[in-house]
DNA sequence: AATATTCGGAGGTTTTACCTCCGTTTATGT
DNA sequence: ACATAAACGGAGGTAAAACCTCCGAATATT
């Protein structure tokens, strides 16, 4: 994750004390995917190889854990859109690549997944959102643009699409199969099932789009701070 | 759920028994694949709409409970997969109608979640996991022969893909828009994100094949009883 | 209407998770 | 090397959640 120099308290930590920091919010990442936003901390610490005390020095509640893990996730999503868009000439690559970084860095799961415990008008949650929202839909648009990329396949599937393939498979999966595995099936589809020469049009309903996304988060009845799954990119 | 006419027992059940006993099936499918494996007997008695009580004593623990869900489900899969082949005669639709039709019964995901906390060579489980997979396989043999299905896409790929499908997305999405995404995607999915006439090769390591599955089971070594995703099925 | 079945959930018990506190360990500047 | 401020870890008291039995009330069946 995310090298943060300083703590909250804006001074320097100690190098052990940013070592740990670190592994607490790469632990609590996994475990939140993995066993769902209500994990026990004490498993989050245990994976992080510190102390129960050290993530409660560190992070006051369950919620400024999750902002923090939140917060990481975006900026991660955000540089890894960058460096596809800057990096790759060919708009479709560019897409796949980015595709494939994110699934490696395991990120993509766990912003839908604790977005509507935390207040997402944050002042530094806000502007991270929009940012990496901002450049994943460049990525789109170009993609849309010379049409490597079908028109009605929009950033909410590639986002949905993309929580789906990072997730963990459920059952005694070892983790580095679990990887191997994701990026095989996001492989399989870029590729698709069906053979080429038959290719047809998605019929199964719209796609989502940016306002239906974010109706959603308005109008959820159970959890007012709600949001939907991609509107979270 | 499969409707059973008499309990563990053998005598016949009271109608109103016989009904709940259907409702905490499907309540306990959703809320595993919900909650994970370790989600709260309360929970599920709740979401069915009857006391605590109505399920312990219908299932006398949590794993009878899980046995019983697995077992419907692995009975529903293979109906399912029965039907497609009986009643649609392109192999390729064949294939696309057994997934969507267990995307609808939401029971994908909950084989392999649970496959490693019960008993796999229970009597009535091996011969339904043997029934199911054997009809799956033979679907996708058909594809594969007349060449609808590329070859190295295999067994274990449909069926973990399936269960990347079927699981609810995570956050506040409504049941329903999980339903419509679910089957939207795998539209996606069979169709493929790139555009036909670039169609490529899958690079990115090998299918497993039912050897390594089966594998990975007997060598897993957190949890002996243990089965991977798709092998579940 | 009689009666055998099933239902529901209150509540006692056990398990799990929370989170503070403080004696010990470690990094860092001199 | 030493001093010392910073950080660590986990024991254990407290609170919350989950388990699961029991029995009076409700309901299907003949």
């Amino acid at each position: 994750m995310t090298d943060p120099q300083h703590a909250a308290g804006g001074r320097r930590l100690r190098a052990d004390a940013r070592r740990n920091h670190g592994r607490i919010l790469s632990a609590a990442r996994d475990v939140f995917v993995e066993r769902g936003p209500g994990a026990p901390l004490e498993e989050i610490a245990s994976r992080a190889g510190v102390g129960i005390g050290t993530l409660y020095r560190r992070f006051a509640d369950r919620r400024s854990l999750m902002r923090a893990v939140v917060l990481d996730a975006l900026v991660q999503t955000r540089k890894s859109a960058e460096q596809a868009l800057a990096e790759e000439p060919d708009s479709f690559e560019a897409l796949t690549r980015y595709m494939h970084t994110v699934i490696d860095l395991r990120i993509s799961a766990v912003i839908p997944l604790l977005l509507d415990k935390i207040d997402l008008e944050d002042q530094e949650l806000l502007p991270a959102r929009e940012a990496s929202a901002r450049t994943i839909q460049e990525i789109i648009d170009r993609a849309h643009a010379d049409g490597t990329l079908p028109e009605d396949v929009t950033f909410a599937d590639i986002g949905m699409l993309l929580v789906r393939l990072s997730r963990p498979l459920p059952g005694p999966v070892p983790p580095e199969l679990n990887d191997r595995l994701a990026h095989r099936h996001l492989d399989l589809v870029v590729e698709g099932l069906r053979p080429a020469a038959t290719r047809r049009k998605v019929t199964s309903g719209p796609a989502l789009g940016f306002e239906e996304l974010r109706a959603l988060r308005e109008s959820e009845p159970s959890d007012p701070g709600g949001s939907t799954s991609a509107g979270a990119l």
